[in-house]
DNA sequence: CTGTCTGCAAATGGTTTGCACCATA
DNA sequence: TATGGTGCAAACCATTTGCAGACAG
């Protein structure tokens, strides 16, 4: 099962590990389309869950919103915001040991976990400093 | 904002109480339609979201599958089944303090954690040692 | 009565897929 | 030139929403 080295796929890496904020899919896909302007949104979707699948890259999907893509493999957890969805690195050792020898629940074989922190990012505070008003929808 | 006591909104929290392993909105609704047979899915998802949003439940989404809903509100961790999206508990106290202290990454003010082990549960671990062949998709 | 809730069905939105053509190896 | 990849558009599927009638308070 050998995969060629299509252009787009190349691009598609590239730009991913270009832009450091984890983008989703969406956002790849116009980033992507300034150097190849007739990509589909289809081959970008198809090249990504190709890439995850080879452990080239990782998914971050979390509870219901838009999957976001890290071009990099090392192991590090996120802080994501319930208002706009920005995801951020967080470094925290502590939870190394999750993942590790703790293998064995109710019968279930642990083969990894997630972990995400919640909050609000700086610019989304500020601007709830500023209009106190019109609360957002929570999704 | 009052809400009204409506005959769906108590049956549904009823029955979500009853099953106690984390169901999905789709799941739920075939459990309340024994009891109130004309009951939309919309509404399902509506007194979902809405006793949600009073605190009255929990709503585990995770990982772009189907939301998952918890008729208490005790904080706990869970494991899903890679392979069935079967969603169990987990008593894990020492997780206890990620939600605590620490309020603040890179700006972030921090309002909550994420974490859920990803695993095999038992029923698909069995399945896969009688055949070994047909290696289901991955989500 | 008033304003929330319901059932229905259509809309949404992220993601996937079928198909015919394209291009890599 | 064989076959995996692409672009396009349609399909999917969980969830949401507009609307008119129903019903709780």
């Amino acid at each position: 099962m050998y995969q060629r080295n299509t252009q787009q796929r190349q691009v598609i890496l590239e730009e991913l590990r270009m832009l450091k904020n984890h983008p989703t899919a969406a956002v790849l896909y116009t980033q992507v389309r300034s150097r190849l302007p007739k990509v589909s949104l289809g081959t970008v979707y198809r090249n990504l869950e190709m890439l995850y699948q080879s452990g080239i890259i990782q998914k971050l999907e979390f509870g219901g919103n838009e999957a976001r893509y890290d071009g990099t493999i090392d192991q590090h957890d996120h802080v994501r915001c319930v208002q706009c969805g920005r995801l951020d690195d967080v470094d925290l050792p502590a939870l190394a040991f999750l993942g590790g020898d703790c293998n064995d629940f109710g019968g279930f074989k642990i083969i990894g976990h997630r972990f995400e922190y919640i909050g609000i990012c700086p610019q989304c505070r500020t601007k709830e400093e500023n209009q106190t008003d019109d609360l957002p929808a929570e999704r």
